[in-house]
DNA sequence: GAAAATTGTGAGAAATTTGTGAACGAAATG
DNA sequence: CATTTCGTTCACAAATTTCTCACAATTTTC
């Protein structure tokens, strides 16, 4: 299982985060300050990290800089409200994502998620959301354990929809990236074919949900 | 939702970088030469401009030596080769960047996202007040940790409202911005969009300010 | 305080967008 | 080569949103 390490001086966001990273399956490790996390991400390779960038002595920024110097771990930043000059200074740093507080446990979970599988650029890493697990790399879908025969395009529809989680995508978007650059066809096609992956998805068509006006996102949300 | 202008003489370039910037979502409009460019920037506030050097008449450089007069709104130039010149001038003029014929629309895109994140107009991240935060990846719109389901038009005014915190827009520029620089319809509809925000924001309505005689704003105030 | 200007609001028509079933040819399968 | 599956388009129904308008309420101006 992954390695997860919380870096705060606030303890009891770090236990809070902790708790939340052990319910996802992470092996948690916890930092108070800059100088322990950089010796823990030396001693141990970490998956991801959770960095807060108010710290005394060296901030979370200082920390994000040496430890790019030779990791490009994923890191999310916890950043205080209005500070749109410090997520600048993040992203440039080479922060992954990063999100403010106060935040809820849940969300900066499903940042973790999305994160950790946009990262993975590794295109042979199979995504799950609860019991429905799919694998680029064979090409198929396990529902409650069960083989779920998609034919291509719906499989490939899927798979763009899962490696986006939360993000909503435009039927042009999705046509261009599913279909190929050159495909000139109908828009509503993506529907037509969205249709069909729900009905194969069965209860699970509900992580696919319709964003009006807009496109179409996949979302998990734990009670399915 | 951002708004581009193209301009280059060559109609099929327009139409290609148009169609990349509509699948990322942005309201693009075209300006065939200089002098229809300077026109459409005196009417439109637009985000973002892809200028082509080579155009007859008035080249890049003096469109954009023209435009940095009044704006200091990013700008990505075309150049036809590599030329250092050419981008040693660009950049001394105010160009935000520049890349060479021929290029991919996919990097173009990057570009402009990579040149819209530095000037501080980043579209992709979330934005929160108190207990409601607005994330405009997933178009979701969280008020006290609970989903708030927003009419597209209303989701993109409250963002538009809430990129522009404690800085009045008057019912001309939500318009043109929100609705797009070709709409012609009532400015009042403006007002009644706002009327159903702030019933949908429930207690969170006092954060839409309206600045009388003027047009809205955004507020947030701690106690909330 | 009356008049004028501006904004709030309710209701409903109009427009837009999405869901869906069906049809048809292309492609894959055996 | 027959059969099945797949991808696409289309039309219509259903759902949702957008817009306008009239009038009420509020604020400003005179």
């Amino acid at each position: 299982m992954a390695n997860m390490l919380i870096i705060d001086d606030d303890q009891h966001l770090r236990k809070l985060v902790r708790t939340y990273g052990e319910v996802e399956g992470f092996h948690c490790q916890e930092a108070e300050d800059g100088e322990h996390a950089l010796e823990a991400a030396r001693k141990t390779s970490f998956d991801i990290l959770v960095l807060d960038v108010m710290m005394p002595d060296m901030d979370g920024f200082d920390v994000l800089k040496e430890i790019r110097l030779t990791s490009q771990v994923p890191v999310i930043m916890l950043t205080a409200r209005d500070e749109e000059y410090d997520k600048l200074k993040g992203f440039e740093l080479g922060a992954d994502d990063y999100i403010s507080k106060p935040f809820s446990p849940k969300e900066l979970m499903a940042r973790v998620r999305a994160v950790l599988r946009r990262s993975g650029k590794n295109q042979t890493d199979s995504i799950t959301f609860g019991r429905l697990s799919i694998d680029p790399a064979s090409r198929t879908v396990l529902l409650h354990s069960q083989k779920l025969n998609l034919p291509p395009k719906e499989f490939d529809l899927l798979l763009k929809l899962a490696q986006n989680e939360r993000v909503v995508l435009s039927r042009e978007k999705l046509l261009q990236t599913v279909w190929g650059y050159n495909y000139y066809g109908d828009v509503r096609t993506v529907d037509t074919h969205i249709k069909s992956l729900r009905e194969h998805l069965g209860q699970y068509r509900k992580l696919i949900q319709t964003v009006w006006g807009v496109g179409y996102k996949l979302e998990y949300m734990e009670e399915i």
